[in-house]
DNA sequence: CCCTAAAAAGACATATAAAGTCTTCTTAGG
DNA sequence: CCTAAGAAGACTTTATATGTCTTTTTAGGG
């Protein structure tokens, strides 16, 4: 269980591919999605969730591409994963108690906020200047 | 995403419920699934997998039912949990990294790793005593 | 102005997993 | 042997994941 699914994989990848290339350097799509493995009409979806949320700025056409939207030591991880999977919920009730009569009540719940806090503070506590530490290519 | 799925949260739901009974006291399905609002037949089913591993007894025939397996302040929510929903895994090269080229040097890699020991550790923490507290009825 | 390169948007398709049901079988007590 | 349970497995339905395809918009260059 709590499985990150592959668009949350690929969303990884490739921003993190980004984030190895000099700053303010504009990258095609397609670069991307051919370093970091994933078919490009996935990872396209992926970075248009990530344009809409400024995490990567996007320039069309002759000569567009994605660059990241901030320096890559202000981007957290947290960030990433929750841009394209949503928040982290190890349970439905966690981010709705009243979905659950038994919430009131109930002694797991608080279980499930400790589990959220604790995978959100690891998460928050890397960023992609780290995660793409070594990996730069040109 | 890490959402708990309903089977999970049935599972946590049933058996806790028994963990709130009175030790060596034989339990019906039935009267569970009907305690903690869950489907009877898929209920059923959940308790066939805590039964084939221990977790709780079962008795068949005329007076049969199910009682727990152990001493609920010897039984976590981490094991409750992996019995139906499988081993605690935020993302699959955490549980077998030849899955992924990259595992070798990925810089994300240890962080699945910090964030799956984070998450069995605080299940691993609570026991069904201490989540049964206070629901006690007969 | 047109042509081409790129991303944006949205409809579409397929595969997998979750959620739940149904039927039949086995076991045990009375 | 009849009835009350759980065990087992096939089956169905629904939702989510994982993509693909087509069309549109935007921008640069001849
Ligand atoms: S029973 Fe408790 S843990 Fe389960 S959904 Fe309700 S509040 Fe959350
Ligand atoms: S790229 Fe890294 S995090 Fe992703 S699957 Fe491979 S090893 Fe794991």
């Amino acid at each position: 269980m709590m499985e990150l699914t592959r668009k949350g994989e690929y969303a990884i990848r490739g921003i993190v591919h980004l984030a190895g290339k000099p700053l303010d350097s504009v990258c095609l799509l397609s670069e991307i999605a051919a370093a970091v493995d994933v078919p490009p009409t996935f990872l396209a979806k992926i970075f248009q969730q990530f344009s809409k949320i400024g995490l990567v700025k996007s320039f069309r056409g002759t000569g567009g591409g994605f660059m990241l939207g901030r320096a890559p030591e202000n981007i957290t991880l947290l960030e990433v994963v929750e841009a394209v999977e949503g928040p982290i919920i190890p349970n439905r009730c966690v981010i709705n108690p009243s979905d659950c009569d038994r919430s009131s009540y109930c002694n797991v719940h608080p279980v499930w906020k400790q589990v959220q806090d604790g995978v959100r503070g690891v998460l928050e506590q890397v960023t992609l200047k780290e995660l793409a530490a070594g990996s730069s290519k040109s």
